[in-house]
Order: C-alpha cells, then sequence, then structure tokens
DNA sequence: CGAGACATTGAATTGCCTCAAGATTAGTGG
DNA sequence: CCACTAATCTTGAGGCAATTCAATGTCTCG
C-alpha cells in the first residue's frame, strides 16, 4: 500500500494541518482504520476522527493488477472508493472499439460519480492500483451531514474539471510531440521524484502502455513510439527499459509540450 | 432577457418544483428581484425567498454584444454570475494566437470558476448575453450557509465536468464530420425548437461563427465550412443565410455524430 | 452603394494513420 | 540457466484527411 506517489504524500500533508483532529485520539479508532493510510488520505480528512470511524466500519480495502476492471459504462454505481495507491484510467469506449482516456486518478482522489445511478465511464487500473471502497449510500448520507466532506467534494471536482479542459486543450489544439510531451510532463508532476539538481532532473516509472497514452492523448501507439523516440534524440527524455524515464531538465519539457 | 433556450425553460421548471418556497411572498421583494426571471432560474432556484432577496440587493444585471469579454485569463475574480440569457464561450488562448474553446454556457449556468482567486479561462459572449452579477464574498458567503446551494453547485460542477469529458472523445477520436455533427447535436439540444413532426425536424440559430465553431471542435474553419457543405448535401442539415438551421431528422444527425 | 466581416471553394502540402515487419522485454516451463 | 512464447515496443513505406495559402463569394450596415 506503499505506492502513494510523493505528490499525493504532499497534498496529504497539507490537507490534514489545514482540518485538524477534533478530541476523539487515532487509538479510539477500529483497528481497520489503523491498518492504513486512509486517515490521511483524500475524502477522510475532511472528516473528524468520530465521523472517520463510522466510515471506516463500512470500508474495505481491495488490490487490483494493471488492466483490471473496477467499473463498467453504464454499470450501477453501488459504491466508491478512495484510491489509496497507484494509477486509476477513466476512459469512453467508441462503437468501433477504440477507446477515449478522459481521466487520470492518483491518490488520494475519490473514485466514482457522485449522485449518479450509472457509471458514465469506464473504469480500469492502470497499474497496480488500491482502493478502499465505501458503499454508495453510506458516503452519500455522510456527504449529507458533513459541509467539509460536501466542500472537499465540491473542490475536487471543480479541480478534475479545470484539468479536463486543460486536456481539451491538448486534444485540440497541440500536434502529435506537444501531447507527448504534456503527458510525460503531468505524469512527472504526480508521480516524479526530483534529485534536487540544477536544472531540474525528475525522474518516474511510466504506469501506462503505450496503447493507453496513446488512447489518452488522441494519436496512435505508433505516433507515441516514434515521437518519444524523436524527444529522446533531443535530450528531452531518457528512457530505460521502454518504462524507467529521466527528465533531464524539467523546464525543457515544459517549452516542448507547448 | 428572453433569448433563455426552452431548454433552460424546462430546466428551471423542474429546479422550482424540486424546491418549493417558504412563506415569504414574492411581493415582499426588492424591486429588483421582481423585474427579472433571476428568481426562477439558476442557483437561485435553490435560494429561499428570504436567501433570494439578500442575494437581490447586490445582483447587478447586464447585458453583452457578440465578442465582448467578460473575464481574461489570470485575470482576477472579483464577481460570480448567473448567466440568463445568450451563450458564453469559455476559451484558453494558446502562446501562438490560437484559442480552444473548452466550454459553452447557457442560461441558467453559473459563470465564474468558484473559490479560485484568478480565473483560469478566457469568458466571451458568443451571442448577445444577459448576465446577472454578484461579488464573489456573496456569493460565498451564501454557499457556506445554504446546503442546498452548496448542492446545486456541486451538481453543475459534476455536469460540466461530464460535458467536458465527453467533448474530449469529440475531439480525442472523431474525425471532422462527426465533430461538426455533434457541434449541431450539441446546440440543437440547448437552443432547438422541435416542431413536432415525426420524424423528429428541429431548428435554430446558429450563435457561433464558423471561427468559434472551429476553436472548439480542433479544427480549422475551412474544415467547418467544408464538412457543413457536404453535410448540405446529404441532406443532414439545411442552412439558409449561414446561421439559420433546420435538422430535419434529429436520429441521422445523432447517426452522423458517431 | 461600398466597406468590412464572414463564409465558401480550390490546389498544394504535410502530419498522422494504416499496414506490415522486426526488435525488445517479461513470463513460463523444461 | 536457457529456450520458447506472448506481449509490448520500435521502425519503415505508402496513403489520406486535414491544413495552409490564396482567391472568390455573400451577407450586413452605415
Amino acid at each position: 500500500m506503499s505506492n502513494s506517489s510523493p505528490a499525493a504524500m504532499r497534498a496529504c500533508a497539507e490537507r490534514k494541518s489545514a482540518m485538524p483532529d477534533d478530541e476523539v485520539s487515532i487509538s479510539d479508532l477500529p483497528q481497520g482504520c489503523r491498518d492504513c493510510d486512509v486517515r490521511h488520505s483524500g475524502i477522510c480528512a475532511a472528516l473528524t476522527t468520530l465521523e472517520l470511524c463510522n466510515f471506516a466500519k463500512s470500508a474495505r480495502h481491495t488490490q487490483h493488477r494493471p488492466g483490471e476492471s473496477l467499473a463498467y459504462e453504464d454499470g450501477e454505481v453501488t459504491s466508491y472508493a478512495n484510491v489509496t495507491g497507484g494509477i486509476v484510467k477513466l476512459s469512453r469506449l467508441l462503437s468501433d472499439g477504440r477507446e477515449q482516456v478522459v481521466g487520470l486518478q492518483f491518490a488520494p482522489d475519490l473514485m466514482g460519480r457522485l449522485f449518479a445511478e450509472t457509471n458514465p465511464l469506464t473504469v480500469q487500473a492502470a497499474s497496480d492500483v488500491g482502493l478502499c471502497r465505501v458503499p454508495k449510500s453510506v458516503l452519500e448520507a455522510m456527504i449529507g451531514s458533513s459541509a467539509a466532506l460536501k466542500q472537499r467534494l465540491l473542490d475536487q471536482s471543480l479541480r478534475d474539471l479545470d484539468d479536463a479542459r486543460e486536456w481539451m486543450v491538448t486534444l485540440g489544439r497541440k500536434d502529435a510531440r506537444q501531447r507527448v510531451a504534456s503527458l510525460l510532463l503531468l505524469i512527472a508532476k504526480r508521480c516524479g521524484v526530483s534529485d534536487g539538481t540544477e536544472p531540474d532532473t525528475v525522474s518516474f516509472e511510466l504506469p501506462l502502455t503505450r496503447s493507453d497514452m496513446a488512447d489518452f492523448l488522441g494519436i496512435t501507439l505508433e505516433t507515441v513510439s516514434r515521437q518519444i523516440t524523436k524527444l529522446r534524440h533531443d535530450d528531452i527524455v531518457r528512457v530505460v527499459n521502454h518504462r524507467q524515464v529521466t527528465i533531464p531538465d524539467m523546464a525543457r519539457l515544459v517549452a516542448c509540450a507547448g
């Protein structure tokens, strides 16, 4: 359960300090709640320890392998889930079998379309993924009783909307090279580890296949591959084993992303 | 102030009945509040008459011509606005001068990025537009005190997110013909008047220039023009005066949109 | 009527896709 | 440990849809 990215941990720390705990102590929580980091991540940071305790009684942790389906398009929504680790892929399937990825979710995002009867998207694990599931009715009841939780969910959906619109610019106006650079940049920001040098060098392991990348970027996997090769020749990225990526200078990648 | 679309009026009626008024009567409202339909539209439908009264004291109505800027990218957010009529264009400007439209807003949507210090998008009137502006601090205070209002804003942002992701499929995977058909479909749904025949015939006036359409669809205006010509030859659409559009059979347009 | 904005059409170019073959990596069982 | 297979990735050649550049056509409004 510890492939939470550094970015997620940072976000988590912020949130924790912004929402101090009340009087109930962590040791009062049931066992399942101390077992994991759910307490400090995602929506849970908006809950008082008492509320969290209630939440933990209904929550169930699961692990998933890359490619595994977590929810089906038009399937009934029965639960929501906090992403505790790994990367989740949200996509729409087209009638001709092609796929468009419309978003990625990282820890500690909440997964699942709130208040909907059926899921509008296909949801799959892109990497190894950890989830903390909670029944639809339980979470919705908590949203009704906690203004802080509702506020947090409003904040996340506004941020997701910003991200989606940002990506529309990539899909609508950028060429293949800029698209690939944009995706590397997005992943580097969320999953990257900086070595603290100047210029800024960042490393990460790609959680997506070339095919996933292509489906997110609206181009073919061959084009993705060709562009990565070119970016490599220009020393914008260094790649070993197809998956292990180093960005020698983030500023140059940003410039490439347009 | 009555270029509110039929769709908007329908939405409005639903909302009104879902949230019945309390004891205070409409005649108790200050003058500015009875002057217009703000009472029955958008976020206002989530307010009690008492709250609405307070809202109306701070609200100001404005009218805008097509192309007029309503907010600038990175500009400070000082107020929010309910769209009372017409169509508002949300877009991002690129360094090379190109533009990507990332969303359209119709009455009775709320305009403005909630809780942000600066506006992440450029906002322009696409058609003649009516707004009902309210200071940032006033609306935010009301959100803090009204769970119903917060819920409504959460619902709108979730719907906007669904729409944005839907459009990402258009930008990422559809060809020019399907894109143009998708846009005509979107506008027909929001602004179209059906004549009640079978098969379903719908008419509307295009609120966008070819250039706006191109910027929303991620293609050039020449390509938009060519595709409209082809759709016309196939009798998917009929166009007079470049702007007055009739869809003789919605089902065929839907099929075209992919 | 004339000017300016908006829209259509044509011809040449290009960036990405399609189809096809080979290379690299990871996983499996002898 | 190595051979074998399946999955993933890379590279190449040819075709095509959309772009670019340029010219013409059509509305609107003073």
